[in-house]
RNA sequence: GCGCUCGUAGCUCAGCGGAUAGAGCACUGGUCUUCGGAACCAGGGGUCGGGGGUUCGAAUCCCUCCGGGCGCGCCA
């Protein structure tokens, strides 16, 4: 249980012995608003007896004295308190503080870790980019935050898929396969028209040249329909290979590749329309097929089947979700949008009333775009243009982990900058490296110890008595609340700056205090302490997908050492 | 024009109803040579885009204006 919980049950027993013997009237509250402390005086603090003093019509202060009166003695708090304008001040007993350490070791990796979600199936579909060209850094975002957030669903104690949604039908797929065949055909001096509007990258090119090389001109003998099929075929599986390949680099594995084609197959897709006609949602005029809803004003009607007898993407997408949630009954969905397709989730939210399925059970997350910058300059990016920057470049120059922390850091809702010179930073200006430098520095000392013989399994916690000490633990005793949030609130951008201050704060702890000492007795204690640290790191790090080592070499010393 | 979203320190960003608004970087001044100096300590720096409203209390909620981004296809 975390500690807010802890205080928030001896606040709520205090509330009912004051209602219980009329020092306070009954009036019913769901929230006791206790929260960690802004002020340095407390460690929690609640504003309970603000929210009260209306109904209850007294001063604050007054309520919130008569509720400290009612607070049992408990060994985890060293002092209870009125303060400013009526809030209920805690403070955390220091010999209560230190026995944590011995809590969070023994927890281990599992330290943070809640089943708060009770085994609620989630999918966390991702990436999901149509198969006609490589990633690009704007993708990669989703692509990392799609990962983390079904880290932290599966720390919190859900049942989570990861997917990713393949469109390998219709035009855009088709585009890929005419614009490679045109390629391909130049290659045997043949020439075949460019596609309006085709693919441009010179990936483009050289998967043509790649099959001339391979296949010959065996595609020339087929009508160009026939051909340009095939191509598409081999686009998409060209295409596949490489998103897999680069998001492997990364670690990024999905359980599940969902191929529209399959809901074409399977009749989903006119499935999906009968039953929203059967709903009453669809309407035909000028030869095409609508789908009628209340919402969005004049978005108040969408094509569902076009005048060429197709289904737009819309539709599939409908019969995607219907899948999702009838066939495969996921009780959430979340979804991960570039902010390029922001316009899409409330015409999937409508669709979600009018298939009778309750709209809370999908969430969409829109992600912002990303601008890259080198040296101050800021990367054109333009996937039209063909000169559109590379996920797989970025990783390649700044390394999984410093791509995964940077991409972390900001609000999804937000536009970001991505400094290239500073994920690239070998020093501490860096953010990740002084996490992870961080956590080796503590391995180091470790090591120390172990070399030194010192037993570390015994120790007299009660010997962590500096504020430094202290305030680490209190901390330490945050992540498993950070953890809860960010499972509710689906915001993993908080991960990165609690480990920054982690680290932080142990930097400074351990340049003023040493670990290993004369006093053996302390010593002990520190390293437990410095212990816990590192397990807290490992764990946080392991959450963001970040490597935590147990030692670094800088980049000349593994020169230096693969030269000699 | 309509919709979504963002506007917080010089820069990149947290905070999103509570008590003197935070971090990293940059800047200034110190400490100094390590249990890994790939530092640490201290300091300066903010009309929280402007205006109005709700509230005991607003960076946070509502309205409005200004500015940036993205959408508004029988594309996906």
């Amino acid at each position: 249980m975390t500690v807010r919980r802890q205080i928030e049950q001896l606040l709520a027993a205090a509330l009912a012995a004051a209602q219980a013997d009329d020092r306070l009237p009954a009036i019913d509250t769901d929230d006791l608003g206790v929260e960690r402390s802004r002020v340095k005086e407390a460690d929690f603090s609640s504003t309970l007896p603000m929210r009260l003093a209306r109904a209850v019509g007294a001063a604050p202060r007054d309520i919130a004295a008569t509720i400290v009166d009612s607070i049992a003695p408990s060994p985890m708090l060293a002092e209870v308190s009125v303060a400013g304008p009526g809030f209920i001040n805690f403070l955390l007993a220091d010999a209560w503080l230190a026995e944590r350490i011995a809590e969070i070791l023994e927890s281990g990796t599992a330290f943070g870790r809640s089943d708060a979600g009770a085994g609620r199936r989630v999918q966390v579909e991702f990436v999901s980019v149509n198969p006609t060209g490589p990633l690009t850094v704007g993708h990669g975002r989703g692509a990392v935050l799609g990962d983390v957030l079904a880290r932290v669903l599966d720390a919190t104690g859900h049942a989570v898929q990861r997917e990713y949604y393949v469109n390998d039908s219709g035009n855009q797929v088709r585009l890929l396969g005419a614009s490679m065949y045109s390629h391909y055909a130049a290659e045997f001096d043949v020439e075949v028209a460019f596609p309006a509007g085709g693919y441009l990258g010179d990936y483009v090119v050289d998967w043509a040249r790649a099959i001339a090389a391979e296949e010959g001109r065996r595609f020339l003998e087929l009508a160009e329909d026939d051909a340009v099929d095939e191509f598409t075929r081999l686009g998409i599986e060209l295409a596949l290979g490489a998103i897999r390949e680069h998001l492997g680099e990364l670690d990024i594995e999905f359980a599940n590749w969902f191929h529209e084609s399959e809901l074409h197959a399977a009749g989903a897709v006119t499935g999906a329309i009968d039953r929203l006609r059967d709903r009453g949602h669809v309407a035909e005029r000028e030869g095409a097929v609508w789908f009628v809803h209340g919402d969005e004003g004049d978005d108040s009607e969408n094509v569902l089947v076009k005048r060429t007898g197709e289904p737009t993407y819309l539709t599939t997408d409908i019969a995607y979700h219907r899948n999702k949630f009838e066939e495969r009954e996921f009780e959430l969905v979340i979804d991960i949008l570039g902010a390029d397709h922001h316009g899409h989730a409330p015409r999937m939210h409508a669709a979600m009333d009018a298939l009778g399925i309750p709209r809370e059970r999908l969430t969409y997350l829109i992600c912002q775009m990303v601008h890259v910058v080198v040296e101050g300059i800021p990367v054109k990016q333009s996937k039209r243009a063909g000169d559109f920057e590379l996920f797989s470049q970025l990783v390649a120059d700044v390394g999984p982990d410093a791509t995964r922390y940077h991409m972390l850091a900001r609000a999804a809702d937000s536009q970001m900058e991505f400094d290239v010179d500073l994920a690239r930073s070998q020093t501490e200006e860096n953010p990740v490296h002084k996490i992870r430098y961080a956590h080796a520095r503590i391995a180091s000392i470790l090591r120390k110890a172990a070399d030194q013989k010192i037993d570390t399994a015994e120790a007299d916690l009660s010997l962590l008595t500096e504020a430094p000490e202290l305030d680490l633990i209190r901390t330490m005793l945050d992540y498993p609340e950070l953890l809860d949030s960010a499972g509710r609130t689906l915001e993993p951008h908080h991960l990165p700056h609690f480990a920054l201050n982690l680290a932080g704060q142990f930097n400074s702890y351990y340049h003023v205090h040493r670990v290993i000492s004369e006093d053996k007795e302390r010593t002990r204690a520190r390293l437990q302490l410095v212990s816990a640290v590192k397990q807290v790191l490992a764990n946080i790090l392991g959450l963001m997908g970040i490597t935590a080592p147990e030692r670094m070499v800088r980049e000349a010393e593994a020169e230096a050492e693969t030269g000699a």
